[in-house]
DNA sequence: GGTGGGCGTTAGGGATCCGTGAGGATGGGC
DNA sequence: GCCCATCCTCACGGATCCCTAACGCCCACC
């Protein structure tokens, strides 16, 4: 699990790097705003940890701005302790707010928390059947369910790049549901690619040869011309 | 929006009784721990807010209660401000903790963020129904209501172009209402097209084609001669 | 009875979008 | 340093969609 620790005080930054990493989270850090928004959007964190006092960028800017094309959790970090910035924080879309100086024990339970109410709704689609394939998120594997076939040759489990996992993710999240190319591709390749048309169709492609029974005739992958796609179980 | 109220301070339960019920959502209250674990499963609530501090049944029991059968959000009410208490509750499955006494306004942001967390999801089923076929617009689909025809064969799914969805997406949003030519045109073709009466005419055929059951004789998208157009669900 | 305007319908051209293949660029492992 | 997987760029048929133009039909009006 990937944490985005964004702060400008480094002293506090360090601690919680060291701290996180010692509980086998994966740390990325940010300085500033800017950088934040730019990380948010590049690292694919699972969940962002957020100093709302920081200089340049307000970090009520940075919630904002994640929250134009992503939903992962926010936990905020402020010295603030009035109620007014707290009520503003987590309308514009955070999830849970600390107040400094706070018990690091209390901190890292908050975050488990929030891991675990994201990490609830993956877990319904643990394993999701494609056709004869059985695709499991979490353990980023994919299965086919008849496991001898007609002519004998064992089944060779299909492998997906990073890249295919996320969008096959996207996918998964939502079965029926109509998803944009500007969504697709804020959320797999960031929102300043939300242009890229190029990639989706290159992808897209990828998952239907790779999992597809005939890839020139889609059956789960549908594309909705002048639209986006669409994922039918 | 449904809220189940587990406090045994009767002053607090009717204060916060009257706070929820204000700002427009439905209340239950439980008195103990072991009405509340009967009302979380009886009463269907959207979220549970929980006063550890109760007699007889421990408020950590309530958690693991209902915990063990519904991931429903937990926001936790307590007097007690140590961390150890607080990693307790949130471990056990919590996904808030306020200490009392709390800013009022600050507990309703708090319970505004766990609502957008998990209802999101489930207010996008906004659908609409157009004789026997269900319209959701959020997903783009429509279906037909009755899963089997006489005939046997199975309903195919209606699909609709991007531009005969925006012009469908105008009548759904104002059911009944008369819609002029101008005002149709400048929403879904903009406002430079406002006299292209000629747009109008080809895509509520077309619209008419694939929902109406009996396309020459609209009883859905009626014609205002000399005005516009009017949708009767 | 003729005429004109509003409305519905059909067919076809042009522009945009999509699928596919090949090839270069980048980064990590041996 | 070399190899390999992955990611991205580019170009070219083909499918889809939007728009234009033309033709019937109905009704009001002269």
């Amino acid at each position: 699990m990937r944490i985005l620790v964004a702060d400008d005080d480094a002293q506090l930054q360090r601690a919680l790097r060291i701290t996180l990493a010692s509980r086998g989270y994966e740390v990325v850090s940010a300085g500033d705003g800017a950088e934040a928004i730019e990380l948010a959007a590049s690292a694919h964190p699972d969940l962002l940890l957020l100093d709302l006092g920081m200089p340049q960028v307000d970090g009520m800017d940075v919630i904002r701005a994640v929250r134009a094309w992503s939903r992962m959790p926010i936990l905020v970090l402020s010295g603030r302790t009035d109620s007014a910035e707290k009520v503003e924080a987590l309308d514009a879309g955070a999830d849970d707010y600390v107040t400094k100086p706070f018990a690091m024990d209390e901190l890292l339970a908050r975050i488990r928390a929030r891991a675990r109410a994201t990490g609830a709704d993956e877990s319904d689609a643990a394993t999701v059947a494609i056709g004869d394939l059985v695709v499991d998120l979490a353990a980023r594997t994919i299965r086919r369910a008849t496991s001898t076939n007609a002519d004998g040759s064992a089944a060779a489990s299909v492998r997906l790049t990073p890249t295919e996992w996320r969008l096959l993710e996207q996918f998964l999240k939502n079965p029926g549901k109509l998803l944009t190319r500007q969504m697709l591709l804020s959320e797999v390749w960031g929102p300043y690619h939300a242009n890229d048309a190029g990639y989706l169709r290159l992808y897209v492609a990828q998952l239907r040869r790779k999992l597809e029974p005939i890839p020139s005739e889609p059956t789960h992958f549908l594309t909705e011309p002048g639209m986006g796609y669409r994922f039918e179980p």
